[in-house]
This record gives structure tokens, C-alpha cells and sequence, in this order.
DNA sequence: ATAAAACTATTTTTGTTTATTTAGTTTACA
DNA sequence: TGTAAACTAAATAAACAAAAATAGTTTTAT
């Protein structure tokens, strides 16, 4: 049932932003507000545990992935970029820019989340270190890195131009590895 | 004359933002208001003028590279992302987030501006066609772009970590265009 | 137990008035 | 001619009150 509410809460987030009232939400889950009360003690909290969630699943992903000795560090890399947090479409630019008002203590929860990437540092440093990666300031890779999957985010470009946000990932990811430039000869 | 005040705005503008009075300028300058207001019919005026001129001078430096026959796609490319406007300090993201508040219409035409970049989007397309550039989606290479460019904007992050904005374009450049994979050998 | 609706204590929003700031002008004076 | 300072009209912000919305609770009925 928890699971049940917080999809709803993103459906809801979804249709009308980070504005809807606890009556919307019972009205679309089909129970009354006491029930859904019985279930969370208040709307923050089911906003909070869905953060906490999807948080945690993302660093379970991408611990899996640090942990899986059958992946070169390049593909562990590429993976850990690639990996798509649970209830993505939570992760919106304009859903963001709106809890950043109605919801600071939140916002910014996510907002570290989204510009730390400590596991992320660790591998790039790694790379650096045997070679793999070219030797720059790392603060400015990360930047790049974080910078162009950020922009991931903004799925009204996507919408736009039809293109979903894993294969936009996928495509960020090859062109910051390989670069824009075509090193293979021409067919 | 109207260069020292243009210059005199932008000191003010990089110590108190984009919220000083005239008074203030015309202190700065040394000079009455009236003076001041013999050289510019109103304040929005001189804004007006440094963004004109910035964009102007912007597209002439793009302009010259793209005509210069001496230089190679790549090398085009490469110089035009690199272009790095006169008055820079202007354009920082702390001040842009004022302007927006402040100077709707001067912000989005700087917006604009930053976020269309024609010229470049020829090259790319070129590269494409002559197979230089990896064929994706041109839309996508090209907010990938203008993202990881646009970050050079966010002149905390170069101060805190005390990389110079020219120096932080050229590697961002260097790593969008070749990748951040070390291709050759190892020493 | 659960839904539905009524209820209440807060918060948020909206509108209004007052006070302050400031762009642009004018005046006085060197 | 140009500075300094005073001035004004307009915009901006601050303060406040009234109104509306809403999170969370309680009641009623099934």
C-alpha cells in the first residue's frame, strides 16, 4: 500500500507539479484521507521516503555495479553514469525547480545527491591513475560529467525532440568516453 | 567615454550585483549624474549597450573563424566553442540569475543568445556530413555542447577550484572533442 | 475497518496601505 | 561647462490585514 501511495504521489506530482492537496491524492488513490493517514503520518514523509528510496536504489545500482568484478573499469564507469534512479520521471528539472520552493530541505537532499557522486569520483580518480583516463582536473571531469548527465533532466527537451532519457544517457556517456570526433577510419 | 562607464557598470555590477543606483556609478566614475545622463539616455540603455556589443563582437570573433580558409573543420569547430566574449566577467551565473529577476528582457535575449548558437550547429552539421563528427542526433551533441560550455558560467566553482575560465573552456573542449578515454598508448 | 464529510488550526495567498528607494530632472554654485 | 546637492515622480519593497486553501483530526454512518 505504501508503494501504492507513492506512485500516486509521483502521478500526481506528475499532472499538477509539486502543488496538490492530500484530498487530490486520496481522491485518486480511491481512499479517504483517513486511511491514507493510517499509512503515513504526513505528506512530507511519503515525499521523504519516496527520496529516500529511490536514493538508496540508486546507490544499491551503483555499489552492485563498483562491486561486479567481471566489468572492466570502463564499463563500470559507463555503467555507474548510465544508471537511472527508480520513479525517474520524479527527477524533472521543472518538478525540481519547483520543490526547490515548496520543499528547501528536500530539494537540496537531491540536489547533493546529484552533484556529489562520490562513487563516480572514485572510479574517474582510478582511471586517471592506470592511464585510462586523460589527466585533468578532476573537479573539472566531474563537473563536465555531472553537468551533462544533469541535463538528462530537463525532459521537456526531450519531449521535444523525442528521444528518451535512456538513450539520451546512453549518448552522453559515448560522446564524453569517446568524444565527438570519429577516430575510426572511414567506411 | 561611454567604454569607461560601460566599464564602470561592470565593476558595479561584479562587487553588488546587478542592484546599484546610478548614484553609485556616478560616484565610481567620479562624474555628476548629470554628466552621466549626458552619455546615456537611461540606465537600461547602458545595458543594452554591453550586451550588444559583447553579442556583437561574439559573432564577429565566430564570423572570422568560419571564413578563415587556413583553418580545418576541426580547428574551426574547436576555436568557435573556445570564442570567450569581451567584459567575460559579465557573464556569470550569479549575475544572469539577477538580470532574469531584474532585467527580464535583457536576460532572455542573453539567454538566447547562449542557448542557440547557430553558427556552431552549421559546423556540426557539416562535420557530420563529411563524416568528422559522430552522426547523432545533431540536437542532442549540440545541448551537450552548450551545456558543458555554459558551465564555464559558473565562475564559483572555477574560483573555488582556481582554474581560469579560457583554461577550463579549452579542456572542456578538448575532452567533448576527443573524449575523456586516453586513446593513445601509454607512455 | 473504511469512506465520506465536516471540522479546525495553520499556512499560504491575496490585496492594501505605507514607507523607502531610486531613475531621471532641475537648481545652485564654482 | 561640470559638480554637488536637492528634488520629484515612479517603482519597489515592507508591513499588515483579510481571505482562501489545505494538512491533519474527528465525527458519522456503513
Amino acid at each position: 500500500m505504501q508503494v501504492r501511495i507513492m506512485k500516486a504521489f509521483i502521478e500526481e506530482i506528475h499532472n499538477k507539479g509539486m502543488k496538490f492537496t492530500m484530498d487530490d491524492l486520496a481522491r485518486r488513490l480511491g481512499i479517504s484521507k483517513r486511511t491514507l493517514y493510517e499509512h503515513f503520518p504526513s505528506k512530507i514523509d511519503i515525499l521523504d521516503t519516496i527520496i529516500e528510496q529511490t536514493l538508496a536504489e540508486f546507490d544499491e545500482k551503483t555499489e552492485k555495479i563498483i562491486q561486479d568484478d567481471q566489468l572492466s573499469l570502463l564499463e563500470k564507469i559507463k555503467s555507474v553514469i548510465t544508471v537511472v534512479p527508480k520513479y525517474n520521471e520524479f527527477y524533472d528539472l521543472r518538478i525540481l525547480e519547483q520543490m526547490k520552493r515548496f520543499y528547501p530541505e528536500q530539494w537540496e537532499r537531491i540536489h547533493n545527491a546529484l552533484n556529489q557522486w562520490d562513487a563516480l569520483r572514485e572510479l574517474i580518480e582510478q582511471g586517471i591513475r592506470e592511464g585510462l583516463i586523460v589527466e585533468r582536473n578532476v573537479q573539472l571531469i566531474m563537473k563536465l560529467i555531472i553537468d551533462a548527465t544533469n541535463s538528462a533532466l530537463d525532459r521537456r527537451f526531450f519531449l521535444e525532440n523525442s528521444i528518451t532519457v535512456s538513450d539520451a544517457l546512453n549518448s552522453i556517456v559515448d560522446i564524453l568516453l569517446f568524444g565527438l570526433i570519429n577516430s575510426s577510419p572511414e567506411k
